[in-house]
DNA sequence: ATTCGTAAGGTTGTCAGGCAACTTTGTTCT
DNA sequence: AGAACAAAGTTGCCTGACAACCTTACGAAT
């Protein structure tokens, strides 16, 4: 039964280049080879020593290159049987985040507006009434805590959580939740700015409702432009909050060393 | 200078389980450790033999949970030097993806899609010289490996991701690479789509050298709307594929042995 | 013929020891 | 004091081995 595995060849080149992270090279090519649907879902790989084989290196790091591809759910091993691809493969997207640094933040911001403009877009063709429905309340969440005295922060990512929800797109609401739980901290910071808290608030508000008004009338279009003023003014607000609440340091020498 | 980390007692439990999973138990106990304050950012951690000895285990296990801790970036080796617990949190997202569905790489070029316009429009304003150079080399790449017989779809990420790179901002470039990771496959499909192969071809570089005019002019927008066709007409393409390439089962449970 | 048990082989998890490459520290020489 | 050199420490990688577990095949009993 696992005869077709043993005659699988040596799937193309598996040179590694001697020097270091061997295990991440293995690691690399293993999973671009899964990818690349040299092993489907599922099926068996190698065995560590046959891959020790293969690729010229020792179990150790055959072993290590297994765990790295195990840890990010690509594969599963069960002892006694073997390593399998994972039917449902997971990819992770890693970000190192200084999420303090200022400069960071407004490079998340760019990468926030792109997914989130297009999530509208297609939230104002798809959504259905349930999900329009649910945005209209995550908009008065907000009000209400800004009432209530607190920062709303929580609410505003709730509320753009449930657009991207409305563009009907499981990668769309994944990436928006990925991003936001970082730029929680930056907004914060923003609407604790005291100084401009009520003018801050007032625009945010109107930036919100027309962004509903647009997905409400299914006019795709419009809502993409909305939610780029949007994120551009929210852009513009944070470079307007005391720069002290930040880090300034790009990158710090002592403290990562090479 | 250490000798602050040998002084470092038995930090409190570390008792395993000796069943199974021992360098999971381990590494989670560590990760514990780090989060709470035991190993502060920057500071090394005991040598891998003495954590073999606080926890009863043999080096091969302390290093397959650092290898864990070191893939969760939470720790940074150095070989002759020591492990050191890293000072940038790094957070990730993790996508499972039955990656052979047709629906969900529909949605995953939805994403792609957004991210890529954007990262095009920052490029043609950005990008320096050596990466506009760069981006003119990977078109050129694909030409020859095309004309070489091969498919092409290696070139065909590079030149997708040198425009995520001249956009100068990080996060795009990862997204990116995190993305085409899964489309590499798709992608394979639709060039190994021989009945159409060279019309496709034809339409992907002239695509592509519309994107590369509007970034070497600078012209933001019009690289935008480039890419935003490129992408269009990429899903078109894939549509066009034979269904028979892609699993249409959305979930395959013969095939995932539990 | 089918079912069950058992033995054999294969595979991962863990252990033990060792060497090479590299880094850090300490010492000696100028 | 500064530089060159020696020594010890540490991770990366290799080799070999055994235990726990799974899979398969074969034979015996029903």
């Amino acid at each position: 039964m696992y005869s077709d595995t043993t005659r699988a060849v040596t799937h193309s080149a598996n040179q590694l280049k001697p020097g270091l992270d061997l295990a991440r090279q293995m690691a690399q090519q293993l999973s671009q080879a899964i990818h690349g649907g040299v092993f489907g879902p599922g099926q068996r790989l190698p065995t560590e020593v046959v891959l020790g084989q293969q690729y010229g290196t020792s179990r150790s790091v055959v072993r290590e290159a297994l765990s790295m591809l195990r840890q990010s759910g690509l594969i599963i091993s069960r002892r006694g049987s073997g390593s399998f691809v994972a039917n449902t493969p997971t990819a992770e997207l890693r970000l190192k985040l200084p999420h303090r640094s200022f400069q960071s933040v407004i490079e998340l911001l760019e990468l926030r507006r792109a997914v989130e403009v297009e999530a509208a877009r297609l939230a104002a063709i798809r959504r259905t009434p349930s999900q329009l429905r649910r945005i209209r309340n995550a908009m008065v969440d907000i009000d209400e805590a800004v009432e209530n005295g607190a920062t709303g922060v929580e609410q505003d990512m709730a509320f753009h959580h449930s657009i991207a929800k409305a563009a009907n797109n499981t990668y769309f609401t994944a990436s928006v939740n990925f991003y936001n739980q970082f730029l929680q901290h930056a907004i914060t910071v923003t609407r604790t700015n005291e100084a401009q808290r009520l003018t801050f608030m007032e625009q945010v508000v109107a930036e919100h409702q027309a962004i509903l008004n647009a997905i409400t009338a299914g006019d795709a279009e419009a809502a993409a432009r909305c939610v780029a003023i949007h994120l551009t003014q929210a852009e513009k607000r944070l470079r307007e909050a005391p720069a002290d609440l930040f880090d300034q340091t790009e990158d710090n020498p002592t403290s990562a060393p090479n």
